[in-house]
DNA sequence: TTGACTTGACTAATAGCATTAGTTTATAAA
DNA sequence: TTTATAAACTAATGCTATTAGTCAAGTCAA
């Protein structure tokens, strides 16, 4: 028979929001589980208690980054329409960025195979896109190709913002 | 007196290209000195003789990475116009990125501050996409906005799909 | 209340990494 | 041939993530 656990001082959940106001504030390299630990007043072994190593607080990270930036582009856009939802999408998309730019920057690095709950986020995130752009009258193919075109240049904004912006002022 | 160096097996060039090299094939985590040291068959250690430690090897790739899309940019638009030049840019843009993934994908992360070079290079590259602009009589304040605009969609699609699309098929 | 079970913390140890210091050695000029 | 230069080396340090194994605290059943 399977007993019940003991009471749990740290939750996988505490050490995510820790790691993601640790990469917030000192990057992607200042992101290690041996200062993560340190924070939470811990040594680094126990951190894989809660989390999956490096790789899967990494993958949680990136999951949390788009679950956010979905959730904000949608407060921003609900009850708007047209020019009006597109501003303040953009307008949301940009503040996210600049409000989590190491958590936002984690996102970008995810070359390899994502899992569901991942692919899942992301979707939600170009929903809201999409839901946009039919205020546009776009449908169908055009619409597909509008939000490739829109979640496209925001990040290309996005991504050249926290770049420095490659020589461009 | 300063009397003259002996005969160098390796030169800082044979270093970065081997990296290039690497970092292209298995990504930037697979980019380590131990790795790249093995491959040039000589000791870590050594490496210190031509490049600045893997900082200093990072912002020469970037560099690099920098310099070899102005170039193939250049090559692609050269002799082309308006939109024939833009289609030209675009494709070349894509091709570099698929290319070299490894290497471009170094250039996002460049969040510190620049030097010279880097900069001059970064410029080189919104040079030739202003030239291509100016095809389709933009010039002034509306050039700068629209080569921006240009290269952040450009740069987003590129990112966007070396991350595997962000859950868009 | 007692005892067993679960589980999250710990310590100890390993392996890989970048990096520094100091030494050896090959080469090219004098 | 001698000497200076610099590129290679070895050795060592300190950081990292990670695994294995131990300990202790809490919870439920008897």
């Amino acid at each position: 028979m399977t007993r019940p656990p003991r009471a749990r001082a740290l939750s996988p959940e505490a050490v995510i929001e820790a790691a993601a106001s640790l990469v917030d504030e000192r990057g992607q390299e200042g992101l290690t589980l041996a200062e993560l630990a340190k924070r939470l007043g811990v040594r680094s072994p126990s951190l894989y208690n809660h989390v999956d190593g490096l790789e899967g607080l990494l993958r949680e990270l990136r999951l949390r980054a788009l679950t956010d930036l979905g959730r904000a582009l949608e407060r921003a856009t609900v009850g708007r329409s047209s020019r009006d939802a597109l501003a303040a999408l953009s307008h949301a998309y940009r503040g996210y960025v600049r409000e989590h730019p190491g958590l936002y920057g984690l996102t970008v690095r995810s070359t390899e195979v994502q899992g569901a709950r991942e692919r899942e986020a992301g979707e939600a995130v170009v929903e809201v896109v999409f839901a946009v752009l039919r205020g546009f009258g776009l449908e169908g193919e055009d619409a597909v190709h509008a939000t490739r075109y829109l979640r496209s240049t925001l990040h290309g904004f996005a991504v050249l913002e926290l770049a420095g912006g490659f020589g461009l002022e």
